[in-house]
DNA sequence: ATATTTACTGACCGATCGGTAAGGAGGAAT
DNA sequence: ATTCCTCCTTACCGATCGGTCAGTAAATAT
């Protein structure tokens, strides 16, 4: 008797096998092209399987439902976002890890295109109401980090500090997407150097 | 024989009856709270329907189609929210202009919440891809009338600084629609505190 | 009193959605 | 040679979607 993987979660079983882990790279993968292409509501199971060139059952045979497929082909874009940002906040000083968080992102999305509609479509259309403060923490502790070691007063306000970068990164790598020849570069230049601005007030 | 009004967009025909525009307007409400609920994906014609206490065919008599219903609720919010932020920016002097268009954006969103989500949705979702020049070319005027106004060279790149102004009111109003406890007002000041140091680099 | 128009309702349509049931092709293990 | 397991297909399910159609009760016009 065939015993289907029990994987509830996208928490793979004891052995995934090299076919069963490279269909489910190229599911996720066709799945943020879809996402990338026509936004989440956009997305079908149909279309997924469509585009991998099997059928819609054999998706779900790989994933346990349509939710359990664009979590983790969100979770994937998710990992390697904050990898690459990650990576840059480590290796700037703390007086720099603002400066260094948006403008890796920036980076990291201007290339990266389209994760940046996945993303975004997995932030705004979150079905549970995500944590919203797990979005602007990490930052406001980065602000934070900056200015105690450049020896000022500690932000009194650093969560909308944070909102307001994280914001105008949001508008930023938006406008990108639609306009693949804005320079974002020296957007995020002009961000590094507003986000300086805020440590003279 | 019934003509049904051969309305094809959401301009209406030549006589709108008092019913025919309440029935309208009533159904238009429903939809705004039904998209600041659920979200654009999750607002049906039944849905929609139902809340109006009518049946899915009455709220197509009224509109030619979903599309139809959507648009004219969105058009609706849009109409309201540049109404407040036009008179709020011409009070204002040339100077204050963005600071204006910042804070009286701000406030009206944090009051009328319902439509924040509407907008955030409509914006984010347009089925045809918006010219997004339309959203930050308002505020890049604003901000070089200011400069100009207050002797200043001219912001060789104001598309980016409105990008960045207009992405930073984006994350506060969607910060404060998922916190209704947050602070705008200060959230508000702090920001335009940030566009004032914009004119002294 | 009669005819017409307005503002609907109930029944229905085809399409598409996510998901299931059953079974088969093909390689691996015995 | 047979059994088993992986990976997939065809066929189907109920639900819901946007939208149409025919008819009708109530108001309005004549």
């Amino acid at each position: 008797m065939a015993m289907p993987r029990t994987s509830k979660t996208s928490s793979e079983g004891a052995s995934p096998t090299f076919a069963q882990r490279h269909r489910r790279a190229q599911i996720i993968e066709k799945t943020i092209e879809l996402v990338a292409e026509k936004g989440y509501a956009g997305v079908s199971l149909s279309g997924i399987a469509e585009r991998a060139g099997i059928t819609k059952p054999a998706v779900l045979y790989h994933f346990s439902s349509k939710a359990a497929v664009v979590d983790a082909a969100y979770e994937h874009v998710l990992h390697e976002l904050v990898s690459h940002v990650g990576a840059a906040v480590e290796a700037a000083s703390a007086e720099e890890g603002p400066a260094a968080y948006a403008s890796s992102m920036i980076e990291y999305l201007s290339v990266n295109r389209r994760h940046t509609r996945m993303i975004i479509e997995a932030l705004s259309n979150s079905d549970a109401e995500r944590d919203t403060a797990a979005r602007w923490k990490p930052l406001a502790q980065l602000i934070q980090a900056a200015r105690r070691t450049r020896g000022l007063a500690p932000d009194p306000d650093s969560r909308t500090t944070a909102l307001i970068i994280g914001g105008a990164i949001d508008a930023i790598v938006t406008e990108k997407l639609q306009d693949p020849a804005y320079d974002t570069r020296n957007a995020a230049a002009q961000l590094t150097a507003l986000i300086d601005a805020t440590y003279t007030p």
